[in-house]
DNA sequence: GTTCCGCATGAATCGATAG
DNA sequence: ACTATCGATTCATGCGGAA
């Protein structure tokens, strides 16, 4: 794809439900979404109660099954509340049910708030951490994992200067051909694999939307599991966030938003700019 | 409590839940516990297939909350294995039968597992997270927060880690700040509560049998859920790591093992110190 | 006595191969 | 076709001996 060609962004203002339904199938490489928590954010989406929480997403999951491309994936970001000294189980609930409707639960991530909401309680700390939930259609899905390597630990170092006999047996074990393939893996190995856990240093700065998470985990998300030219698909999109981070990595992107406020003030964002930076 | 009164660590080698009935009702302060996970340790446990853990799991909970006391935690650390491309549900499912039968989800916590086991694999990244899942059987429990104050930027990890055996029974003498002011580094440094994200390394000697979990983590939730000359239960002892940190932190404990191994090497592991420290 | 460095191993998971 | 076993892959830590 050529660079000079900038891509698309779509703002759909409307109920999720009644607009997902004029996506096409299998047209979507992402969905990556936070919807709104129950009983959370009243003021601007009326909250949904915990006992319904998992009746009103289902039919939601049903079209987002149906506009996701086969070897696509679905990530999800919520984290249930406490409530009278208990956390909710809305989400475990909607879980078993996702599988119910045939989607894969891959994987659990957990986003790790470096500065989470301040407060105490007599009965809990501080609630430093979201689930980010993966479900795909199909057991092979696209993933892109050097995309999001990490600088390799300290411990290398030392460590890499000699590699231990240990090594060299494990890593030989493989009879024959592998021996010499597996020491230049390791040898100036500058970038190691990430883990399911994701630590974001940087804090959000959007004020405005009372959900909004850093830009920088949608970003992680895109980057591992589309590539330039993919479409992300973010239903509850709020602020916008989604939109931005998948433009600035070139892919294009839909947001469907029933504030109409909030779309205003993503397109007003977009126009303001020419480059590729929102 | 007098410093030279030692605190009582019963081992019971048995079945877990032909055990539990010989404990009395009521008089446990915190259970503290690691059951094998579902087709892990075979060779020791047998292993419990993820279909029947929930089931195998809940005679076992009816048991723990006969004992525990009514103000008393129950912590279970857990996490559900990947097979086949997914998740198993089985942790999940296991909460909602413990809310069924009256327990309360009170809160869930992350071990976040620094060096967790290498690997790669197409579809996921290394899993570096644990579940640690808060039970009650009352809204209102005992719970010291100022116990487990960290100092700003500062882990748990990090204290617990330096301290030398001595300080650590000077150390746990001290009433109050919950540290010595032997530690004079710490002195001066402002000390804020901890959120719900616990960052520990495991413990991965290449000597002794490690244990399933590094012996900080029981020691924080002691700290969290007790006093001293409390008692503290561990189901699943293993190899023991929960009874030696109640002991250095003066608290009683019970623990069962099946495995008649396991046991002896609590036992000669407790005999051959005459000091605080095991 | 410190610091440095070698080294074994850990609640893993997938794909291929064997029964 | 289905399940059991095995090999391949990979990162960080703490111990203990060496410098």
């Amino acid at each position: 794809m050529p660079l000079s060609k900038l891509n698309k962004i779509e703002i759909i203002q409307g109920d999720c439900l009644e607009e997902l339904i004029n996506i096409p199938t299998n047209s979507i490489d992402l969905i990556f979404t936070s919807p709104p928590y129950a009983d959370r954010r009243k003021n601007t989406y009326g909250g949904i109660s915990p006992v319904k929480y998992v009746k009103w997403f289902m039919p939601i999951a049903k079209e987002l099954k149906r506009v996701l491309k086969p070897e696509g994936t679905f990530i999800l970001n919520i984290k249930e509340k406490a409530e009278n000294g208990e956390r909710n189980t809305y989400v475990l609930e909607l879980i078993l049910e996702m599988k119910k409707m045939g989607w894969l639960w891959t994987e659990e991530f957990i986003w790790v708030k470096k500065n989470c909401y301040p407060g105490k309680w007599p009965n809990r700390f501080r609630d430093a951490w979201e689930r980010i939930i993966q479900f795909n259609k199909n057991e092979k899905f696209a993933m892109y994992q050097e995309e999001v390597m990490v600088p390799v630990g300290d411990w290398a170092k030392t460590r890499l200067k000699n590699l231990s006999p240990t090594d060299k047996i494990r890593d030989n074990s493989k009879v024959g051909s592998g021996f010499g393939k597996n020491i230049s893996n390791w040898i100036n190995r500058e970038m190691v694999y990430p883990t399911n856990v994701i630590q974001l240093a940087t804090e959000c700065s959007n004020k405005n939307h009372s959900a909004a998470f850093p830009k920088a985990l949608p970003e992680w998300f895109i980057r591992l599991f589309t590539k330039e030219g993919d479409v992300v698909l973010d239903p509850f999109v709020g602020s916008g966030t989604t939109l931005f981070a998948a433009y600035e990595l070139r892919r294009n992107s839909i947001g469907i938003e029933i504030v109409p406020e909030y779309c205003e003030i993503i397109k007003n964002k977009i126009e303001k700019h020419n480059d590729r930076v929102l």
